[in-house]
DNA sequence: ATCTATAATGTTATAACATAACATTTAGAA
DNA sequence: TTCTAAATGTTATGTTATAACATTATAGAT
């Protein structure tokens, strides 16, 4: 299991600019793998996501692209970002309206999110047992699931510390 | 356990209107109990909330609202969907922007909801070991849990049937 | 190498969702 | 009855997201 998923909040914390490093290229291979063009305006948003320490939001992203490429609009940036989600390299927190990118997008997952609500950074864990729990409540009841959002907020372990 | 509980998709097939109706009886119990004003306009939002068989967006209740009250404005629904979700009365569904009403406003509580993305009717399901599982995998990561956010989406067992 | 179909991006406009700030009214407590 | 706080009215604007059509770039066929 990779060290950001033992303690997913490192990441905000430590090595970042290699993280961010390492997030690319895996999403490279992972576009190569599927056949899927990741373009220079993806790769820009895609890195634009990871330099964020927390969610960001689609018109942030805009803002920032506007740096580079003045011709930037709204649809740039929602565009890029479905391309993203569909590939598995970014989700979205539909709580706060934002993205994150996804940390192991070698294949598309259902994931679950911790958000600290005094510092905003968020973590993503990936636990087959709740998915599965989550599933099983679901059929009990006929339901077939397809996608599964769930998202925690509260504290996360430096700001419970320091609180 | 209440029926809606072992079928809570129940609720969009069978005895509707009296459904609405001891609905918003134990809105006005649970009010009372907790000293809180459930205005009439308030009520009437509550109403129009309870009658949607499925989410219902804010805009929509604001256009419906216009027909008895051609001063309400956006202002007007937020603010009564604000004290609604805060009496713990309806419950907002992040991933659609849109509110439906708690079956159980005995006492605020953490919800997790079946969406079908066919019909767009919404079950909400309270089961204790979702919550305990999602809080435990949380601590675990030196996490402290506040709210959860638990949205399944897929198809309700009567568009399963007949898919 | 050129053509062509398709995907990607540019561009303009607007739809959909939500809140800030201040004015007025209402309802309960003193 | 008067006062106070809560609720609602009102105007304006901030934020999030998409529709619709034009243009450009890219990969694959020839």
């Amino acid at each position: 299991m990779a060290d950001h998923v033992l303690n997913p909040f490192v990441r905000q914390t430590h090595n970042h600019k290699n993280c961010i490093k390492s997030a690319l290229q895996n999403a490279e291979q992972a576009c190569i793998n599927h056949g899927l063009r990741l373009t220079s305006l993806r790769r820009q948003v895609l890195e634009l996501i990871w330099q964020s320490h927390a969610p960001i939001k689609a018109y942030e992203l805009l803002e920032a692209l506007h740096h580079d490429n003045p011709k930037a609009a709204p649809p740039t940036v929602y565009r890029a970002l479905d391309f993203l989600q569909e590939a598995g390299l970014v989700h979205r927190i539909e709580s706060l309206n934002a993205f994150v990118g996804c940390g192991d997008p070698s294949e598309p997952h259902l994931g679950q999110f911790l958000i600290c609500q005094d510092c905003g950074a968020v973590a993503e864990i990936n636990e087959p047992n709740i998915t599965r729990a989550l599933t099983r409540e679901a059929n009990l009841l006929g339901f077939a699931t397809d996608e599964q959002i769930v998202e925690i907020k509260g504290r996360c372990p430096q700001c419970v510390k320091s609180a």
